[in-house]
DNA sequence: GATGAATGAGGTTTCATTCAT
DNA sequence: CATGAATGAAACCTCATTCAT
């Protein structure tokens, strides 16, 4: 237990400063990107030599995808996470977008930059990056359209293809996010959650003429052009 | 007469060429992104040499940036174009959609780089750019909120708000624009077009409780299962 | 003519500098090794800036390869000029010693740094120039069988194995030129070639018991134990 | 006593860890060289800690001679000690070139960084390895010459310069072991020693008239065809 | 005006060595 | 005494930009 102890400690202690470099590293690499960040200064920053951070990282591309995979997890199981809690289809609905929203009120920089991140990086050790963070997007959709299948089971979603309807749904709430980070206005996002809602379920229509180039299937069958 | 007829000469060919060296610049920029592409990759695909690059542009940022805003200015352009040529709300709502969907068709590599453009260019000069992109951008939401605008005067569209409901189309288009260029599938994004409208136009709920967590305004009040 | 002899020129001065770079690479890696010369080095001593050097090859160890087989083939073609210049295959053999002995004496630097090249490096990209200078060293040699064959088919020299024989006359004369430039002793290394010749060909034996294990063939059978 | 048996016990100890080290140390010298390997590849190999060696060796340039030297004094010694044991002249300088040949067919990975050695390791430290390498060598070829001195007293060798035929000889050797090493053909080296002490021994000219340049001394002059 | 060779600052990465634990 | 994490100097290489021709 002694040996195991000490060993123990030491593996803490690499975690802990590992922890603190990907923090410092987070902050900078959000606020200045990718390429405009140097090992330098991110040394700089977490107090450890240049050297010292391929100790922790194979180089600067294993620290920035470490970094970003990092995160890109933490989100979504937050997110997940906080939907899961909920007991019904439609709170479920409605914490996806309040949990989506207060993430990324809290990890303002570090969603600008993974904003960019579907493309942007090219080179090739960061495809692999961009393919992985894809991964956990559709991944995160996909949990999403059962979610919107169990609403459909439910009769309390219209039964249209779910994959359509979770990209409106996560389009919605994704562009949301960009607009509030893009025009800082000071309010919270959180704000916007019933309006995402009620457009996302009810849609913009007001049950007049529009949009009926096809039949419209349903109960509530709006009598067009009925005048 | 003489003289001037000469200038306008000059002129016109300079235009040609730098025409032709931001033709060539898109290309290779959208292909391999910002850091990746070289000055003398640009050289060598427009047919001029390095200097001459200079004679044109003040530098790679300037040259960038020229390129991205004129194919943003284009973007908005046709679209906007298109758009205008409907006469009524429902079918300028339609064009937005598909002029949307078809610029994304035709200019993939182009696309790509835009949507990478909200992070990993933070450099100085670079900032100026992305300010107005989004500018453009605005610009284009906000024209899109006077679409809606009076979708609602004509009673087409329900009364909430503008804001909200642009930022829902914006996001289905977007959203779906993104989905469709990060798991090609082959198929046109145009065959979206009519699931897209309806989405966001009758919305997602089935008319029954869900989201009724507050009073729903609007004249359709949905009084399903009420009978 | 203009533009092509513009180019020529061109051509030219970038030979011109080329060479001059390889001529003070020469310098400094034959004094200092591979690994002990920097880029750097070789940019003071040329005359160019760092970045230049890249101009003229693409890296380290391209510039290193191309001295040291530039000058690997200047040598053998020396030698072998030398020697084929000689009518009689008695003078050819000597016109190699004599050649080999005065390449080495002209090129004291070069012909160190040659001497280790056959291990020591191992990077991945200099093992193709160990390759490359075997390879012209086992044609140097296969060269110098042929002259012994042509020496056989004379009735010059013995007709034993033309491979062990090459092998001999080569490895007397690199022995005798590691040994000059090992133990400098400021005499010529050419007073050496009689003595060189003598022993290849007339061997060590006085003509007594020695080396007596096998039939030894020949006309002067040396008569063994008979005294 | 007790304390001294105990610090004799110690002592002991460190030379076995300190012949680990070296015995580890030559197998990765030996397969990619000086400056390819670290020490950190030597811990890992040793099963010491970085620190460790420290305690051994004042650093790498030191682990790394005290390693060639150590080899180079035991081929040596072995081959001295081969030769040393038989009784005759000519069965001695057979036993030389058997005695070679067997070390390196037991040692090619260090024989072949031996041979590097002249080259590539120029910086200060190694020099003074590079001496004692060339010292323990001419030691050996001094060895060699008075063995031929003492062949020429007992008239089994031509009197010729013992200089002259000791690098004679040893070039014959030498190349043959370069020229096994460089050129794998799969069969034993030893197969080629007899071939090696004929040429070096008869010569390789047929006793005509060829490099009859100048009077050959001694008793057998060859006045062959002359009858 | 046009050219493209030359520049050199600046970036990433390696690794022998040290020293606090 | 043993350890191995931390160091940081130093190397290679890139490429936007300049300027003599």
């Amino acid at each position: 237990m002694n040996t195991s102890g000490k060993l123990h400690r030491k593996e803490k202690e690499f975690q802990v400063r590992r922890t603190e470099i990907l923090a410092q590293a987070e902050k900078i690499f959000s606020a200045k990107g990718f390429h405009e960040t140097t090992m330098a200064q991110i040394a700089e920053a977490s107090g450890f030599s240049i050297g010292s951070l391929y100790h922790f990282f194979h180089g600067k591309e294993e620290l920035y995808s470490v970094m970003v995979m990092e995160k890109v997890r933490l989100m979504y199981d937050e997110i997940m996470g906080a939907v899961s809690r909920e007991p019904s289809i439609d709170s479920k609905i409605r914490a996806l977008v309040i949990s989506h929203f207060a993430y990324v009120e809290h990890h303002i920089d570090f969603y600008r930059l993974l904003l960019g991140h579907e493309s942007g990086l090219r080179s090739k050790g960061l495809k692999k990056l961009r393919e992985r963070i894809l991964d956990e997007h559709r991944k995160h959709v996909g949990w999403i359209e059962v979610l919107i299948q169990e609403g459909i089971r439910l009769r309390l979603i219209r039964a249209l293809d779910t994959k359509s309807l979770a990209n409106a749904l996560m389009g919605i709430i994704a562009y949301s996010k960009f607009a509030w980070i893009m025009n800082p206005s000071g309010v919270s996002l959180l704000g916007k959650v019933d309006d995402v809602l009620d457009v996302f379920l009810r849609g913009a229509a007001s049950g007049r003429v529009i949009g009926s180039n096809r039949e419209i299937p349903g109960p509530e069958k709006t009598a067009q052009e009925a005048g």
